[in-house]
DNA sequence: CTTGGAAAGTCAACAAGGCTGCCATAAAAT
DNA sequence: ATTTTATGGCAGCCTTGTTGACTTTCCAAG
């Protein structure tokens, strides 16, 4: 059991307060900025946005992937990424195919170029997080992580989960 | 390079490895789905969106706050939170008058109904975040308040912490 | 007092990326 | 063969980010 306080035989629950709470709000607010800063940056040199880097990144995760694979795992509409993956495809970054069991899906993969601007990407993002688990400690990731996981909506949750499988 | 193993006398860096990076990352990306989710329902039936949660939620912790002030916090345009706060104001949920001292800077704060809808938003957000707190458990919760801080930019760690002060 | 610069805030115009809804094509079911 | 269902593309709308020009106010130098 998770105790923390010292109180007769109960939990003490101070972490549980409005103000403890709030604060947690707020602290995820400005940590999710500094947590795109990075790949902002090298998104607008390129004349991209964090809409391309969130296809970039589960495209290289998932290779081979479809459309509606994508839809369900960034849980916007199909317009939005149709947007996105048009321009990906026309700047030669994803290669799109027809499926080859089903015909109306389009595989989905990075070109080396794709795979270029991910890793640039990836690197900036994994480097700011590099940082931050350096400071914080291995004790305080596990923390980090749970907490985020119970954050989670349930198909959220088995979308993060299910990644492991390829497409 | 990345070491992970258990080397001599060396700490353990498992955490540390491309691989654990690339599962908070994502923890990150579908965490903060789920950590906004809640209050955009309430937001929808209100017309308005998220930027009017923020300008909401800070003009609650800072009453009397300006724009000026609102601005650093918020880290967007001046005409991005103008929209905001004119709509805002046109519906009776901010109050915004002339400042006392300079009658450049306009004062901001809640009315009634202001508050109304922000109890809502934020308590609509802290259900999500207790339930999250709770299913983690205090040493979790203090280990993701750890990291998120470790991944604020140096400005917004600032922001972050001079919230205590009012404006 | 006047003038000139800086600061606060408003607004116009544009771009990115959410959304719904409609359509074409391919597959599956009847 | 025909109807139903699924995939994905496209048109058009809205919110919210951007830059840049403008007004009002303050303050400091002359």
């Amino acid at each position: 059991m998770q105790d923390g306080g010292t109180t007769g035989g109960g939990e003490n629950l101070l972490f549980l307060t409005d103000e403890q709470l709030r604060k947690g709000i707020e602290a995820m607010f400005f940590a999710y900025r500094g947590f795109t800063a990075d790949p902002d940056r090298i998104l607008a040199e390129h004349g991209y946005g964090r809409a391309h880097h969130r296809a970039l990144h589960f495209i290289n995760r998932v290779p081979g992937t479809t459309v509606s694979n994508l839809l369900d795992i960034l849980g916007v509409t199909k317009q939005s990424l149709n947007r996105v993956l048009r321009t990906l495809v026309e700047d030669g970054l994803v290669d799109s195919r027809v499926g080859a069991r089903d015909r109306r899906e389009r595989q989905l993969t990075l070109t080396e170029p794709g795979r270029v601007l991910e890793r640039a990407l990836s690197e900036a993002q994994r480097a700011r997080m590099r940082a931050a688990y350096r400071a914080a400690g291995p004790q305080a990731v596990a923390g980090f992580r749970q907490v985020l996981e119970a954050m989670m909506d349930e198909g959220q949750r088995r979308a993060f989960s299910g990644l492991r499988e390829g497409g």
